[in-house]
DNA sequence: TTGTAAGCGTTATCAC
DNA sequence: GTGATAACGCTTACAA
């Protein structure tokens, strides 16, 4: 025995069957608390378990129940706040229901976006969490739907596809930075856009010039700019918007890391915020009230977008096949110095 | 038609096979490239996989060849950004080499790190990338090393255990900042520190008082303060510090999480920064050229600390049991107007 | 109450 | 070259 576990040999059910002098099947029951045992045999099983440090394989266990208790998630950048803690969340709710988490980053590509979702099928996992970049439904469709298994889409969904989807409330969000800014007096604002391929960069957009319109407000064509959510794309748009010949008087940004590209360009032009321009953003960072100046944001709380989906994901598995469902996390608005309110 | 979807059999090799007109085996030789095979019947497998949509099972593949491509990463936090990053470095080498991540957050607790090493190791993961809060060599021995999982830890390890370890140049990094505050002048210097069950956070502290008696300098008990890497504990730190009889002049901050805390303790309490308080920090964030007032601050690469772990555990995979190795990520002095340096 | 045997979907070792 | 056959470690009818 002693020569048994020093050998590099894993300890299997068998082992502990032996050990225990029962048969395997006994062994497994014993374990899982299945079928009726008698509380000795029980015990000596449980005993043999704990003597040889007996882990049992998840993964026999998944080939043969033929689920294997993990769930795949995956997002453009997993080193991006808002996906991070959207993990968090997620990975909070499925550990609860007794799933892992594999997770892929789809390298903001449709090729790495692809691949990922093959990986985790090959994996068979038991469902999906996906913000995808921007999907073709038929791709989607011949890729997962067509194996069946639950998908829901977060912050970034494939129109009439999946379990369900989580957005966050786009339409108020803009809606509410539109209207603080006009309140404001502002009349010439511009928006800074992240990728319009994804479900949140086009409501944002679509929704700031609905918002202008029915206030009877134009948007040049040159006061929108951006096509990636990255620090350095807020940088240059916010510099080819403000080269325009009227500037706007205050600017929009679809994300917080765009917000801090446009912080870093007024910075390096001499634009004073809010006195030049005023600047109001999506998201609202742990740090942007420590910013210079504090930065006036749409809050929501971005572990719940996490939890809420994986909540989705959790029933879709369960229920099978009832119908997709769509969740919207609140936003409010919190006003701080760079709209032009008061410190 | 999503429940006739969702119930249909998983295509295996066995259909392949059939549909290609050979055996179980050869089709298994085809896909995989080993064997010699006419090209005529590789031809005809790979297009019987191609019409079916084979996706071959990674589960029975692991079952069957004792090794699952797959790496357990564990973090006390995955929604912090240093986390965030290092997993982010530590997939895009493990994906290169063929490996998948199953990601666990131990949620900053010993019970959770006991638990989420438990699951990865159940799952047979093949390698383990840990950032442990604190765990005793015995401990993880029993846990790990028995079972001969490679492991490699960064940001903080188990004295003595795994395979390697990373760890960024907490000694130089602190001498920079100590150093970079005598040079202003400043002879009363404080300390946030966070978690001292951590690498990171031991030698921070270690080093700041190693530094502050070479340079002749006394640091009153009072002058430290701190136990977890968060934004409120540098608040609350920062508060308790300078309500000291004769509070430092000048403060080092041992994250960048607790220097937020700082900037929001001094910001209520009308402390001014730099003048009536010189602040620095380990960690560069991101936004920290951005904040009020810019932060001087340790730079590194955390996307290289999650690389150089990987890089270390793929080694390791490889070579088996050589020297367990050590890594240490430079760091480098990011001077901004919070020590005093000019704009 | 417990044991036997048949798989789950692969790959490796033999034969032919 | 290609095909049986036997594992890999587990669960679960079905027997006993």
């Amino acid at each position: 025995l002693r020569n048994r576990l020093r050998t590099a040999r894993e300890v299997t059910l068998a082992d502990v069957a032996e050990y225990a002098g029962v048969s395997a099947s006994t062994a497994s029951r014993a374990l899982n608390g299945r079928g009726e045992l008698s509380p000795e045999t029980r015990a000596a099983v449980l005993h043999a378990a704990d003597v040889l440090h007996f882990e049992p394989s998840h993964l026999a266990r998944s080939l043969r129940m033929r689920t294997t208790s993990t769930i795949g998630f995956v997002v453009p950048d997993v080193s991006s706040p808002f996906y991070a803690s959207a993990l968090k969340g997620a990975q909070r709710v499925l550990e609860q229901a007794g799933y892992r988490v594999l997770l892929m980053d789809s390298g903001q590509g449709a090729d790495g976006e692809v691949a990922a979702l093959r990986t985790l099928l090959a994996h068979r996992v038991d469902g999906l969490l996906v913000a995808t970049i921007g999907m073709e439904r038929e791709r989607f469709d011949a890729l997962v739907t067509r194996r069946g298994t639950p998908c829901v889409f977060f912050d970034s969904g494939v129109d009439g596809a999946g379990a369900g989807t989580v957005l966050l409330d786009n339409t108020v969000g803009i809606e509410l930075l539109v209207e603080h800014l006009v309140a404001h007096g502002h009349r010439r604002i511009g928006l800074l856009t992240g990728s319009l391929r994804e479900t949140s960069g086009l409501e944002r957009l679509r929704t700031f010039h609905a918002a202008m319109r029915r206030h009877g407000l134009e948007t040049p064509a040159v006061y929108v700019a951006g096509d990636r959510w990255t620090q350095e794309n807020g940088h240059d748009a916010t510099r080819r918007i403000l080269a325009a010949g009227e500037p706007p008087t205050a600017l929009i940004s679809s994300s917080v890391e765009l917000a801090l590209g446009a912080l870093q360009a007024c910075r390096e032009l001499g634009v004073r915020i809010p006195d030049a321009l005023a600047l109001a953003t999506f998201d609202d960072a742990y740090f942007a009230a420590l910013l210079d100046p504090p930065l006036t944001a749409v809050a929501y709380d971005p572990f719940d977008v996490g939890e809420q989906a994986a909540s989705l994901l959790i029933d879709a598995i369960g229920d099978g096949g009832s119908e997709p469902r769509r969740v919207t996390i609140p936003v409010a608005l919190v006003t701080r110095r760079s709209c032009g309110c008061a410190p």
